[in-house]
DNA sequence: CAAGAGATCATCT
DNA sequence: GATGATCTCTTGA
């Protein structure tokens, strides 16, 4: 069921698909609040200029460089935070964010079910995810990912380009970004 | 509906 | 001192 070392150390590319289907689950305060993931986008390497990792290694990025199956979490326009999961070897840097999760809320309108989990910053919310998360190990109890069985066939995953990384040159048009064809809880654009 | 502005701060120059 | 791996609200057609 959890995802183990193994599954995070394949290469990149492969478990931002793989990801899609799986479930985030995280404990908090007794209590357990569980998605499933619907898309991801990859930031690979030294030389994506879309990547924080791009920069070097900084105190910031270091997790980007360290082992795989921890989180990188960091604020974003001062308000909202993302989370991202490490992958590939260490001194490495490469993190897979994810960008929306179906989100299973009761109550509320049709709309903000939806729309609870459909997006880096929003999904954070929902599953209180702050810099407290960041360096936390995900093979750990507080924060994990599930395989609960469901398989996603690649005839149903979109590959796109990423989203607001126009500043990245030549990278801004890698097909980095991974979605569920007929998921309706992907972020805009 | 689409486009634009503003919120607000950690990180790097 | 500038700038985002975002989101929400307002404006206007």
């Amino acid at each position: 069921m959890k995802l183990n070392r193994d599954f995070y150390n394949q290469p990149i590319l492969q478990v931002a698909q793989q990801l899609l289907g799986k479930f985030l689950v995280r404990k908090c305060r007794g209590r357990k609040i569980a998605g499933k993931i619907v898309e991801t986008e990859a930031y690979v390497g030294l030389k994506d200029k879309a990547s924080h990792a791009s920069r070097g290694r900084t105190k910031r990025t270091e997790i980007m460089f360290g082992q795989a199956g921890h989180a990188y979490v960091y604020m974003i326009y001062g308000m909202y935070y993302c989370l991202n999961i490490v992958t590939g070897r260490e001194d490495y840097p490469a993190a897979v964010l994810i960008r929306a999760i179906e989100t299973p809320l009761e109550g509320g309108t049709r709309e903000s079910r939806l729309q609870a989990g459909s997006g880096p910053g929003k999904l954070c919310q929902y599953f209180r995810i702050d810099k407290k998360i960041n360096g936390l190990d995900l093979t750990g109890n507080v924060l994990w990912i599930e395989d609960r069985g469901i398989k996603i066939p690649k005839s149903r995953i979109t590959r796109a380009k990423r989203v607001g990384v126009d500043y990245a040159g030549e990278y801004k048009n890698r097909l980095w970004r991974f979605y569920i064809k007929d998921s309706r809880f992907i972020s805009k654009t």
